[in-house]
RNA sequence: GGCCCCGUCGUCUAGCGGUCUAGGACACCGGCCUUUCACGCCGGUAACACGGGUUCGAGUCCCGUCGGGGUCACCA
């Protein structure tokens, strides 16, 4: 039997970090043995612009790269992939379970049902519908529906016995029938939820395993009920844990960004990730645009396969010690088997030690052609760029090292890119490195001069210099560094200042220095 | 509250009865390196929720307690 596995998102607007591990597993799962992954659109109470709450979604899976055998955009035998398409289908399944004795209509108002539960509650009982306003014959029906009530279609639940679920993750599970409710299937306007979709849409689309989140496991009953009473072979279930809040066993959620936003590090991802957007010149507001939602990951510029790789090892793990999976690795060792029962918490800066590794071990080319976008973007760079963009970008990447994590982080080299007139230069340490300190203007007046005469201006070369300067003048090193990087990068922090010295060139350099030297007279 | 699920360092986890004086990773704390900020290197702190069983032996099995969470819709 081939596996075949779906992801199966609502239209919301934007692609949770917790949906992206479950496709991800899914994916995983299905491909890795050579199955099927298949993508459909729960839709079924879609009343808004479908399109337009789907299009970040798609996007986002395609960033990822978990890309779909069959599903929107690319078809396939079994559509089609939209519930709200299918409707047919599902109002067939209602006639079966109705004939089966398997469902009733019923005609209780909202009220009604409201007054039923409140007096539950009032007794202390668990709510069971009474089943009053069920129509056992068409007469009862049209009796009803002449009082002008509305009906819509229930499961009719066994009241004793349990149900048994054997779980792939999970293992066995019992719930008794006593407690799980007459679910509607189907409104009064002959629309269809949830539940009765899914249960019909995987037996159509043969789908063998059933992955999802944990907070399914309790609608899994009704399910199972429904599968059987229509008749379809059961697919097996495996229900993930949830990935949790930050610092929290709760489940992460978009609605409660602000709680999250006082944890620390999840409040410094945000605030590195609205830096980079800000400099990009991105409007974002915290609705959309924040660490929960996968877009985020890639305005900042994360790596996909660093994510995916982070997202992998909450709730699964191969053994004690592997942590880094290529794409093939994970597709080769991924299984259900190993995947834990409790849930993980999202952990910011362990995700960003992943982006960090990830991004290093990125061939030089890769890393550039990262990187360049951003420039653009920030308009530090034309696009297309100068041909002699991607050696200087090489030359700059090389010697920034780790301090470029994410590709948005080559903003903070911005200098490299300005022109000299436009150099910005942070006030507090020009202050400290060239005001204050008694003769630092002198010392660096020498210093242009013998930049200014120097033969060789390899970093390698420019570091013997300085140290004979340093000798000759009998100070310290960091008397002049400092006082020289501020002048020439207008920040009092960066990579070495040899590399910084030699990648700018001496026109430059001299010129800054004129410029700085000229501000702080 | 009912039902269900879960419970090893701060976090992600390894552990499937003896090899556990509990291993790895991120974070944290020292030290080294150093022109700043990083990196790197060396070292360190830190966990089996608790109580009963079962067993020669329990982090590992069973029961209970406690704690955390999920779910209880004509949402998905």
């Amino acid at each position: 039997m081939t596996v075949r596995t779906r992801f199966a998102p609502s239209p919301t607007g934007y692609l949770h970090i917790g949906g992206v591990r479950t496709a991800l597993f899914n994916w995983l799962f299905a491909k890795g043995q050579g199955g099927q992954f298949i993508l459909r659109i729960d839709d079924t109470d879609a009343q808004r612009n479908v399109e337009e709450a789907l299009a970040p979604i798609l996007h986002g899976l395609k960033w990822v790269g978990l890309d779909w055998d069959e599903g929107p955009e690319v078809g396939g035998p079994f559509g089609p992939y939209y519930q709200s398409q299918r409707l047919e289908k599902y109002h067939a399944a209602v006639r079966q379970l109705l004939e089966a004795g398997a469902a009733y209509r019923d005609y209780a108002t909202t009220e009604e049902l409201q007054a039923e539960r409140d007096a539950a509650q009032q007794a202390g009982r668990p709510f069971v519908y009474s089943r009053r306003w069920r129509a056992e014959t068409d007469a009862d029906a049209r009796r009803l529906e002449a009082e002008g009530r509305q009906g819509v279609v229930r499961l009719l639940i066994p009241r004793e016995g349990q149900f048994v679920l054997n779980d792939l993750i999970r293992g066995e599970v019992r719930i008794d029938w006593a407690s799980e409710q007459d679910h509607v299937i189907q409104r009064a306007d002959g629309t269809c939820l949830y539940h009765l979709a899914t249960v019909v849409d995987d037996h159509d689309m043969q789908i063998s395993h059933v992955i999802r989140a944990e907070e399914h496991l309790s609608n899994t009953a009704r399910q199972v009920f429904m599968f059987e009473r229509l008749g379809y072979p059961l697919p097996q279930f495996a229900h993930l844990p949830y990935v949790a809040e930050p610092g929290s066993k709760t489940k992460l959620s978009k609605r409660k960004l602000d709680k999250y936003l006082k944890n620390r590090d999840f409040a410094q991802l945000m605030e590195h990730g609205q830096s980079i957007a800000r400099r990009l010149g991105l409007a974002v507001s915290a609705e959309t645009f924040n660490p929960v939602i996968v877009d985020f990951y890639e305005q900042v510029g994360y790596l996909p396969d660093a994510l995916l790789n982070y997202l992998l090892l909450l709730g699964w793990s191969l053994d004690d010690k592997t942590e880094e999976f290529s794409r093939d690795e994970m597709l080769k060792h991924f299984s259900l088997e190993r995947v834990n029962k409790a849930p993980a918490s999202f952990d910011c800066e362990k995700l960003v030690a992943f982006q960090s590794r990830a991004m290093q071990k990125l061939p030089s080319k890769q890393r550039v052609a990262k990187v360049v976008p951003f420039l653009q973007r920030a308009k530090l760079v034309t696009d297309p760029p100068p041909c002699d963009t991607a050696p200087y970008v090489t030359q700059i990447l090389d010697a920034a090292r780790d301090r470029v994590k994410v590709a948005g982080d080559i903003l903070d080299f911005d200098d490299f890119f300005v022109a000299n007139e436009d150099l910005k230069f942070d006030e507090a340490t020009l202050e400290k490195r060239l005001r204050k300190p008694a003769g630092a203007r002198d010392l660096l007046v020498k210093y242009r001069e013998s930049l200014a005469q120097t033969e060789s201006f390899s970093a390698a070369d420019l570091e013997k210099m300085t140290h004979a300067f340093v000798e000759s003048n009998g100070i310290k090193i960091g008397d002049i560094v400092h006082a020289a990087r501020v002048a020439i990068t207008g920040k009092a922090v960066g990579f070495g200042l040899f590399d910084t010295l030699a990648i700018l060139g001496r026109d430059r350099c001299l010129a800054r220095i004129q410029r700085a030297l000229e501000i702080t007279a």
